[in-house]
RNA sequence: UCCCCGAUAGCUCAAUGGUAGAGCAACCGGCUGUUAACCGGUUUGUUGUAGGUUCGAGUCCUACUCGGGGAGCCA
């Protein structure tokens, strides 16, 4: 008796499903994903536990003392404590089978009010459920794939000699003027203390603007849309870093494509210039898509087989060639020339719009671009200007069915330039004392870039919404859960 | 935020302005080393909300809410 306790163990799902494990005298927990009745005098359960995509298949006999109370009244999502035996699996779909010696069921869960079934739901309903569909097959894959791209970012960079650095989540400059932010304040809303508009003494005070003395950072403070400009500071005496972390846009986007919250890394390097940027960016993808490809390969294969056919091709092909360096324009020359009647007007100088990606990614090359070398008034002060005086080193990096998923530059190092370029975007440099002062004392070319982790998923999932690819999605109007 | 489309049973959907249905699920029974199991039966509705037109509205009109697609913003 002893010795059964000893040699008794937890398995996962996932161990337990390998052929391996046949022999093993084991416990398995999880939650029932099927359960069929045999009057043979036995009952298929399937527990899933999310150690894997598939479920282990067990094999409960009438003999068992609850079979009658407990056992043949469990249903979809019931969870329960298994022990028993693995043994080969006789019929076909699975290598192994657990021969159940007990089932003892921890939670039950009312098939007349439980929302999931074991047929397929429609990704609509489950994000009303967003708590439960982590236990579908689908957002099982997705957060086992998550947590692969996060592994491999990590690895990527630490073996490039990064280091990972933490900027701040709440920031007090408005910088960079990218979109919308979310205001940080512990003021009463109830009662927001105002500002006189005249110095007291002067006849009577006239409340008018908000008074952000009295705020928590005695000045207005914010949710970052962006940790670049700290990581350039730390890249600007480190070398090279990266963020991974979560970013937060105001914007009122309602598209399959934004986030009010994601999560974003960002790589800083010094001495990196444009063609070092994008070489690094590139080579981090391919990094990304050959570990999901590798280390998640039966989810991979679930996405192929179930959400969008052709994946797995798809992803070997950007794997195996190169990503293609184009110029903005080139690009503009590229549209130009195409055979294609346009909705918004191509024009150097104007912004790519939608369409215009989209032409070039999907039908033109078919293959993730790297676009560069924008027109300086499309893009923010931050980018280093060009010889030509008209075009900033910006790259974008696009790929098939999700567009932009690496935003990035040089970064202006010319302590003049810089400050001529935000006036020219009637920033105050002024309100920048301390970013200009990584050019002011000791300055070098640096370079980095953005990528959403988000659309990396919907890169590599073929998933189709981005509000599918994070367990929890903040949209406007929408934080739930 | 703008444009287009949609909302009917728990889920997925059907219903020429004329008595609201199917499949799946659930429940009951049968059968079977089954595996999106199968077969038979039963139950399920304030047709998103609020108004309006009409003898009569799921169906037509208006507004709103929510969802989807496209656009903008971007990662």
């Amino acid at each position: 008796m002893k010795g059964r306790i000893i040699d008794m163990h937890k398995l996962s799902v996932q161990q337990a499903r390998q052929s391996e494990s046949i022999g093993q005298q084991a416990i398995v927990q999880g939650w029932i994903r099927t359960r069929r009745d045999s009057k043979g005098g036995f009952s298929f359960l399937e527990i899933n536990d999310g150690s894997c995509q598939g479920n282990l298949q067990v094999v409960a006999d009438a003999q068992l003392a609850n079979y009658e109370t407990e056992v043949k009244k469990i249903s979809v999502g019931c969870s329960v404590s298994i022990e028993g035996a693995i043994k080969a699996s006789p019929a076909k779909g699975q290598a192994t089978e657990l021969h159940a010696q007990s089932v003892r069921v921890l939670g039950w869960a009312d098939p007349e009010t439980y929302p999931l079934q074991k047929k397929g739901h429609s990704f609509e309903f489950l994000r009303t459920i967003a708590h439960l569909r982590p236990r579908t097959n689908t957002f099982g894959a997705i957060a086992r794939l998550r947590n692969c791209v996060s592994k491999s970012t990590h690895d990527f960079f630490q073996e490039q000699g990064f280091l990972y650095i933490h900027p701040p989540i709440i920031t007090a400059s408005d910088c960079e003027g990218a979109g919308e932010l979310f205001k940080v304040t512990t003021l009463n809303l109830q009662q927001v203390p105002l500002k006189s508009a005249v110095p007291p003494g002067q006849g009577q005070p006239v409340p008018s603007e908000v008074d952000f003395h009295k705020d928590f950072f005695h000045k207005p403070a914010y949710l970052t849309v962006s940790g670049q400009l700290q990581a350039e500071a730390l890249a600007c005496a480190l070398g090279k870093v990266y963020t991974f972390g979560p970013t937060f846009r105001a914007e009122n986007s309602n598209t399959p494509r934004h986030l009010a919250e994601f999560w974003m890394i960002e790589p800083e390097m010094a001495f990196f210039d444009l063609e070092d940027n994008m070489a690094l960016a590139e080579a981090y993808i391919k990094r990304i898509i050959r570990d999901a490809l590798n280390q998640c390969q039966e989810d991979m294969r679930f996405f192929n087989d179930r959400i969008d056919q052709g994946l797995i091709e798809r992803l070997e092909k950007n794997l195996n060639s190169p990503f293609l360096r184009i110029s903005y324009t080139e690009a503009i020359q590229h549209l130009e020339a195409a055979n294609q009647a346009w909705e918004f007007p191509i024009g150097w100088g104007r912004d790519l719009q939608s369409e215009h990606e989209r032409y070039l990614t999907e039908k033109k090359f078919g293959s993730p671009l790297i676009l560069h070398d924008y027109p300086r008034s499309l893009k923010p002060f931050y980018m280093r200007v060009n010889d030509d005086g008209k075009t900033v080193r910006a790259m974008d990096v696009l790929v098939p069915g999700v567009g932009e998923i690496i935003g990035g530059s040089q970064r202006e190092e010319r302590l003049e330039v810089l400050a001529e370029r935000m006036k020219e975007q009637g920033l105050d440099p002024a309100t920048y004392g301390w970013y200009l002062d990584l050019r002011r004392f000791g300055t070098v070319p640096h370079s980095g870039f953005g990528l959403g982790l988000e659309r990396v998923i919907l890169f590599l999932s073929g998933m189709a919404n981005i509000r599918d690819v994070i367990p929890f999605p903040r949209t406007p109007g929408n934080a739930e859960f």
